[in-house]
RNA sequence: CGCGGGGUGGAGCAGUCUGGUAGCUCGUUGGGCUCAUAACCCAAAGGUCGGUGGUUCAAAUCCACCCCCCGCAACCA
């Protein structure tokens, strides 16, 4: 009877198309998977996408679309992705389908029953960004969460009762540390849940894309209770058929969840308190890993620094990413990644490495035995390197496995990939090559002995590395002669089960070298991206602008006759009125680093504006320049003072303001177009 | 006392939870080998593990204090 393994990774909301982020998660959870059924569980591995919320609503709107058509064109390019990259998802669900609204609302009334649901006024701040009220802040203040501005909502909402959970999450994360992992997120949430849980609004009724509340459809369910659903839904929790069910009985609770660590709160606080609520039992462990940063800066849209993974997949294949990720990235750590890096792990521990080892001992075989794996020979020809490998093997694996368990990929790759070193020297200790000259019965035996134990060696790393990358172990494990390596139940994995005299098949190289032009071509396969089109991108949060090295330079739209991506039309471009003001007065704002206090003069009136410039200009030389103004900007209080207008600067990433400025002179208060 | 992440050979990083010869990749220098994908192997140079103090037989690792760097926020309208 075999175990089961239901393993989730979080669903990707589909306001952004997939990057190498989602691709991460996805990676690291299907690795897992594989591995869960290489050793033989009943494994359930499940993906998907969420797609309700107001910011979804808004995003299809702005890219001139119906929610539905929006989200299943985005949702489709996550599953195209994922079958691109070889994820073994088991299914794929969507917070769209009927199977979910409906389940998700028998969970709905199921916590309503159980009296955990009641009704309530709200107002206050709401970030639409991060579907999150927004506590103690004031109107029009930022969200604390992303800066981005906040709205004032007034709503008659359903609670849920949130704080009474309190006591019994402590409970939970006190009796199995386990739960959450690594520590440092575990902490964080305890100490966030010690400081007191407010009950949760789980409703909104301020727009319509979303899963009615049942019994009164003028509100939708508040999305990451739709959302977190998914994990039981799409197993067959509240549905009515008898194998759904069964379904449900069987993989719940989830062995695993794999999430990102910026929605460790929703997954460690809200989703077990509505699964107490519910009746039902809470998963197993919640793993956070931690963020890819972009050649050390995060990577966001506004910087534009997102990487796509289909230029990786076409130039280096899905391996390649597949294990990079794996290897270069401690898990649960922030890691970075970048195109050099990449190349650097390719070549060095796939194509010299692995790739290499399979080349030069299968050729050999091919070679000197005429393809068939030979019998390693008597005591008499055994040297003491023999044993060694064997005895290094035999570390590696158990070694690798536990390390994988733990989820310490890197760790467990850089310890099978030991065993590959290991390998790599007793070749050119032992000179098989030397021996292959000569017939004589004991050269041969010593030879057949050497290649036999190399490869061996081969295919113990092979199996071990086949979660990580399944295609080119697939691949040299048919070169080995092994048939088909997703039938191996690695939990049997030992010293000595190479088939002896098994004819070996077609011997190619697995991972040809990647020249120096690699990387180059990948990074300008981006930026050619970057600046060409996409459906996608017109969504209101990079209508902001691009961060680049021209910022707030003045947008020169060519007058489209269409409006296709990122691109303004002349109407959209007369609303900004930009005009030339004198600085009258200038001083620091007190207690503030950045910010200068102006009067400026344009013409017609006198305005304050705060601008953070302080860290370029000195006030007093600003005195009397003609500066150029945004005039119709509204109002922003900036540390306590009015700010009416922003001042156009050059801001170059990581350098300081530069004021945009005229050659000749113009008069004050002259407008631009 | 704002939140968070860091500081380990030239570069990039692991190791820190659980103390025990400081490890990996790249780079540099010299050598070897020719089975293999310009690959592979060996050797060498290169480290005050940010600082100080403490605990300990023993500290990169645990404790205390301090310094510095990077995000985010406060303060980029």
């Amino acid at each position: 009877m075999s175990k089961k393994f239901y393993i989730t990774t979080p669903i990707y909301y589909v306001n952004a198309r997939p990057h190498i982020g989602h691709a991460y998660t996805t990676i690291a959870c299907d690795a897992v998977a594989r591995r869960q059924r290489m050793l033989g569980a009943d494994t359930f591995f499940l993906t998907g996408t969420d797609e309700h919320g107001q910011k979804i609503e808004r995003a299809a709107q702005a890219a001139g679309k119906t929610p539905q058509e929006f989200t299943d064109e985005v949702s489709a390019q996550f599953r195209a992705l994922w079958k691109r990259m070889g994820i073994t998802n088991d299914d794929f669900i969507r917070t769209t389908e009927d199977r979910h609204k409906r389940r998700v609302q028998e969970l709905f009334r199921r916590l309503r029953d159980n009296g955990h649901i009641y009704k309530g006024t709200y107002t206050g701040q709401y970030c639409v960004f991060d579907e999150l009220y927004v506590d103690a802040v004031g109107p029009g203040a930022p969200c604390p969460e992303c800066g981005r501005p906040t709205e004032t909502v007034k709503e008659e909402n359903y609670f849920f009762k949130l704080s009474s959970f309190q006591n019994r999450l402590l409970q939970l994360y006190n009796e199995r540390p386990d739960f959450i992992r690594p520590e440092t997120r575990r902490n964080e949430v305890m100490s966030f849940v010690r400081s007191g849980l407010r009950d949760l609004s789980i409703s909104r009724s301020t727009f319509s894309w979303g899963i009615p509340v049942p019994d009164d459809p003028k509100h939708v369910i508040y999305v990451w209770l739709d959302a977190l659903a998914n994990y039981i839904t799409a197993i067959g929790y509240g549905s009515s058929h008898e194998g759904a069910r069964e379904a449900f009985q069987k993989y719940w609770p989830a062995d695993l969840q794999m999430i990102g660590k910026e929605i460790v709160r929703f997954h460690c606080v809200y989703w077990p308190a509505f699964l107490m609520a519910a009746e039902l039992p809470v998963p197993k462990s919640i793993v956070a890993h931690g963020w890819l940063l972009f050649e050390e800066s995060k990577m966001s849209k506004s910087r534009g620094n997102i990487v796509r993974t289909e230029t990786i997949l076409d130039v280096l294949g899905a391996d390649a990413l597949r294990y990079f990720l794996l290897r270069e990235v401690v898990f649960g750590q922030d890691g970075s990644f970048s195109f050099d890096a990449l190349v650097q792990r390719y070549n060095a521990d796939l194509a010299n490495g692995l790739g290499n080892l399979a080349s030069r001992t299968l050729t050999m075989i091919t070679r000197y035995f005429r393809g068939e794996v030979p019998y390693p020979s008597a005591v008499v020809s055994q040297r003491a390197g023999d044993g060694a490998v064997a005895e290094s093997a035999r570390r590696v694996i158990a070694e690798c496995s536990v390390l994988f368990d733990q989820y310490q990929f890197s760790r467990a790759l850089e310890v099978a990939w030991s065993l590959v070193a290991a390998v790599d020297k007793y070749i050119v200790d032992n000179e098989p090559w030397a021996l292959g000259e000569k017939q004589d019965e004991e050269s041969r035996s010593r030879l057949a002995t050497i290649l036999y134990t190399s490869a061996e060696a081969l295919r113990i790393v092979t199996a071990l590395a086949h979660p990580v990358i399944p295609d080119a172990t697939a691949r040299i494990w048919a070169q080995l002669g092994l048939g088909d390596i997703r039938k191996f139940p690695l939990s049997e994995l030992k010293w000595g089960q190479l088939q002896l005299g098994a004819k070996l098949g077609n011997v190619e190289p697995v991972f040809p070298r990647a020249d120096k032009s690699a990387a180059e071509r990948m990074q300008s396969m981006e930026e050619q991206q970057r600046s060409g089109s996409s459906t996608i991108e017109a969504q209101p949060e990079t209508t902001l602008p691009i961060a680049a090295p021209t910022a707030a330079a003045v947008p020169v739209a060519k007058p489209p006759a269409s409006v296709p991506d990122g691109k303004i039309s002349i109407d959209d471009f007369a609303k900004i009125e930009l005009r030339v003001g004198q600085v009258r007065t200038a001083e620091k704002v007190k207690g503030a680093d950045k910010l200068l206090r102006l009067e400026v003069d344009l013409g017609t009136e006198v305005r304050q504006v705060v601008a953070g410039i302080a860290e370029s200009y000195a006030p007093e030389s600003l005195i009397g320049r003609k500066v150029v103004i945004v005039a119709n900007l509204a109002p922003r209080k900036l540390r306590g003072l009015e700010s009416n207008g922003m001042i156009v600067a050059a801001s170059p990433e990581g350098g300081k303001a530069v004021l945009a400025g005229f050659l000749e002179d113009v008069p004050v208060g002259t407008r631009l177009k």
